[in-house]
DNA sequence: CTGAAAGCGCTTACAG
DNA sequence: CTGAAAGCGCTTACAG
């Protein structure tokens, strides 16, 4: 049998009431030192642990946070979660939370579950994740009910006051903008996604306002390019533009999509004898990637897809409080990750040539 | 105020007994089917799930599964969990289980905390994943506490009755030898991991079987490397072997490792002008790879890591079973994915060209 | 076939 | 400061 409340307090004299005061560390509940230490060792000796159950029950607090999203297809998102529920559950555990992970394949059966949460009162709060046009209903619906949340994502025009966190996309972008102007590039194009989603439009705006912002002009609507995360539509374009007149062909890229972008990009620059490079002088580029990402032949600086573990670390202070109380606690949180030099494999120093010499148009 | 079992039993003027039998689907227990119906009905209509802490406590199970592990460093340990916990928890929670997800930085801490799920009855089971070397000491302290487990990786010498669950190494890196003799390869390199651990173990013997078996042959000593998952060791050695004479050069590259190695053996073929290819006559390699995998230049048939997923599908009858009963299921589970062909930048179509004509030594 | 009662293990007012 | 008691919401023998 499993060590209960009762065998430590009937092996130390005392009364249950007083050892769960104890071990739980109440307020006003009255005990010399000596018999707190008592209590404690004969606890540990007894290897004794209060049952969840029985706590969830009598507390009417399950200690437990959800982690409910809707299952997405594609090795790309799975690789965006990945080390997400590391990071989560690990800061949960600190805090003192069991992290209970659901997911399912729609979204009609995401919103039962919630539903059936809230009903059995089966976690303390939820954690979401996903795509907003999931997110948004979901976190509606958990409104609704009055149980706490946090998103990922970006609710700050409809849902001001829900907790949520997501990348500092404008910043990021904005970032990256200053870099390359900082290698001496003033006409700068940009390759992002073509979806209908929150950062998809937050990167999109980061370069017109940052283009505004560091370079004082707008950017050239034929310079911006939006596509899937595929290689041919990314290269068919970058080509084009790389065949403009020297004064109107852009030097430098931004990049607001996938891995894809970046190999449209070596790829087609491949084809005029050029690489990605970090000096003056060359085709730059900067702009998010996803994880692992590598760059074939040249340099860049990047934001590596790895960070999603900071954000989710960021997660959990913002979850704590909401818990809690209704603490006075920033909803809205943004992270900002840093532009690091990307992992490349350098072809060219192992014996790949590349077709066209530099500067010759192909 | 929460819908109750004493809710809808006392809007029906029946006893709380027996709606939650009928809810529960006891046997032995007599109602009507109109009664049944009713009953049925007005749980739905009053949205009543019932308090998981509460039938917990009574009923002394939990419904929960524990997946712990010990976190790793570094992105190819989390890319190889990634997809894992979104196929864990879709599957269990299919068989109505909750997937309680708990991960800490050192081998001390999972023990303690699996010492606490023992004593605190905190789940029915746990699921158990990670290096041999951590997982064997946690499966024997599970055993000792009489708790359900199942563990990922190769145990079948040491505690050959545990449930355990893992890629069938030995069997696919068969597979792929079998392949390349198929493209008329005689001189196969095997290119491997260094690491002291259950599977790189089984991919080597795979290596050294499977070459008795398909070509009727040892394998040359010289033509087996191992390193560490980096591209220069790897990229050295295949160099030197690219230089043997004709007769003793290996035309064929068993990998069982990380993706380094293929890079290091395109960046190495690129040396002398060649490329991976599927057709007969040419530089062959076959093997696992990680996902997200891509070859730069050539063609190869390969082991898409993404398969992780398909293990985890297989976890969950094995772990329902152990829990069931002592029923009598397979312990020892290996999974054999199916080998396709690989992802390629197909880099020499995009203007790509290597430094050396074909076949010319460097 | 039905319903009152005890019990799961803990917490928390509430009297002594 | 201490201890007996009720209660959390459900399940399950056990008498009617």
């Amino acid at each position: 049998m499993r060590t209960r409340l009762k065998d430590v307090a009937a092996q130390l004299n005392l009364s249950p009431a007083l050892v769960s005061g104890v071990l739980n560390n109440r307020p006003h509940i009255w005990a010399s030192e000596d018999t707190r230490a008592r209590i404690l060792e004969a606890a540990r000796a007894l290897n004794y642990h209060p049952s969840a159950a029985a706590q969830a029950l009598s507390k009417g607090k399950t200690d437990t946070v959800a982690f409910v999203y809707r299952r997405l297809s594609g090795a790309a998102y799975r690789l965006a979660y990945s080390g997400l529920v590391d990071a989560l559950s690990a800061e949960l555990q600190a805090a003192g939370y069991d992290l209970v992970v659901t997911n399912f394949a729609t979204q009609e059966e995401v919103l039962d579950h919630l539903r059936k949460l809230g009903n059995s009162h089966g976690c303390d709060a939820v954690v979401l994740w996903g795509r907003e046009e999931d997110t948004e209903e979901q976190g509606t619906l958990l409104e609704s009910m009055n149980i706490p949340f946090l998103v990922k994502g970006r609710h700050e025009l409809a849902h001001p006051a829900w907790h949520q966190i997501d990348f500092d996309h404008e910043w990021m972008v904005q970032r990256s903008i200053e870099h390359l102007a900082s290698l001496g590039h003033q006409r700068l194009a940009y390759l992002g996604f073509c979806h209908d989603e929150g950062f998809v439009h937050a990167l999109r705006r980061g370069f017109l306002n940052g283009h505004q912002a560091v370079l004082g002009t707008e950017p050239e609507p034929d310079l911006i390019g939006e596509f899937e995360d595929e290689i041919s539509p990314n290269a068919e374009t970058i080509c084009r533009w790389l065949q403009m007149p020297a004064g109107q062909r852009p030097t430098a890229f931004v990049i607001g999509a996938g891995n894809k972008a970046w190999q449209a990009l070596e790829a087609s620059l491949a084809k005029i004898g050029a690489k990605l490079s970090d000096q003056v002088g060359g085709y730059a580029a900067s702009g998010i990637t996803s994880s692992p990402f590598s760059l074939i032949f040249g340099n860049a600086h990047v934001y590596q897809g790895i960070e999603i573990d900071n954000l989710a670390r960021y997660v959990t202070p913002g979850l704590i409080h909401s818990l809690d109380q209704g603490s006075e606690h920033e909803t809205i949180q943004r992270f900002r990750p840093s532009l690091e030099a990307a992992n490349t494999l350098d072809m060219l120093n192992h014996g790949v040539l590349l077709s066209a010499k530099p500067g010759e148009t192909p």
